[in-house]
DNA sequence: AGATATTCCTGGAGGC
DNA sequence: TGCCTCCAGGAATATC
């Protein structure tokens, strides 16, 4: 499932192939994915010029010369697809550039989005606009802010794109794993110190992950194809029973309906 | 307002 | 082998 890392993967894997290139052909096989696609989204992007690609969050950002930009979000099991020899099911858009190259939006579960914002406004959308700070550049003081007052445990409130924007479930297990923080204890309870220990662990996990080609678990691939293999290197997601680091067990709860891994022993 | 539950969707896994 | 149920997950929306 394509997390922060997988989408910087993507990002970079398109850039490759669609910066500074005209969009010569827009195919929508489906008009919508999670929601809608914009109305005329294939005639506001044919004959347009790709001015540059970008990451916010976990969302993917093209822009054009024609001041639009085109917003995706890989959801759960979306990936682009670089050069596809054919198209094949789930490739729910096609775009092809001047130069023959094409892209294709696979997602089987169409938990993903494609939207199309106006560039300048790009920082008012909805769903922009309400993420908080990038985690890669997260600082402890940011963090303690954030929970400051917070009940909730803070593996739910890491998940909560408006407090930090872009982690996912992975991550914030890998990150409290690494911090030595209990996935269930309080958001506002956790000590500047220890705040410290999480804000560095959350940029070193995801940089390692960016720096290994993004993480794969089942139907993730880079643009070009080829899996990543971060996955490898998970220290506890997963990996229910199996042993911890400091010779504890990896446990497996559900919070909030969804799974966490950590360690009882290493993480308080 | 904060916390929690529900919804969308498909493929893969596991049970029988 | 085949059929069934369950589960995974991000984020919007609803409900307490």
């Amino acid at each position: 499932m394509p997390e922060l890392p997988e989408v910087e993967t993507t990002v970079r894997g398109l850039a490759r192939v669609l910066d500074g290139q005209r969009i010569a052909r827009v195919e929508l096989r489906r008009a919508d994915l999670r929601r809608a696609m914009p109305e005329g989204l294939g005639q506001r992007l044919t004959g347009a010029r790709i001015t540059g690609l970008r990451r916010r969050a976990k969302y993917g950002l093209i822009d054009t010369d024609r001041g639009d930009t085109l917003v995706f979000h890989l959801g759960m099991s979306g990936r682009w697809r670089v050069d596809p020899s054919e198209i094949e099911k789930h490739d729910h858009v096609v775009i092809e550039t001047d130069d023959g190259r094409r892209v294709a939006l696979n997602d089987p579960r169409r938990f993903g989005s494609l939207d199309l914002v106006r560039t300048d406004r790009l920082v008012d959308w909805p769903a922009i606009a309400a993420l908080g700070p990038e985690p890669l550049e997260i600082e402890a003081g940011e963090l303690r802010q954030r929970l400051a007052g917070r009940n909730a445990p803070i593996k739910a409130l890491l998940l909560d794109q408006r407090v930090v924007a872009g982690l996912g479930n992975i991550y914030v297990c890998e990150a409290l794993h690494r911090s030595g923080i209990h996935p269930g204890r309080a958001g506002g309870s956790i000590s500047l110190k220890r705040l410290e220990r999480l804000a560095t662990a959350i940029r070193d996990v995801l940089a390692e992950a960016i720096a290994a080609g993004g993480s794969t678990l089942r139907d993730f691939a880079s643009p070009d194809g080829e899996l990543g293999y971060f996955s490898k290197t998970f220290a506890v997601y997963g990996r229910e029973g199996a042993a911890c680091a400091c010779g504890g067990r990896v446990k497996r709860i559900v919070q909030g309906g969804r799974s966490t891994f950590f360690c009882p022993r290493c993480q308080r």
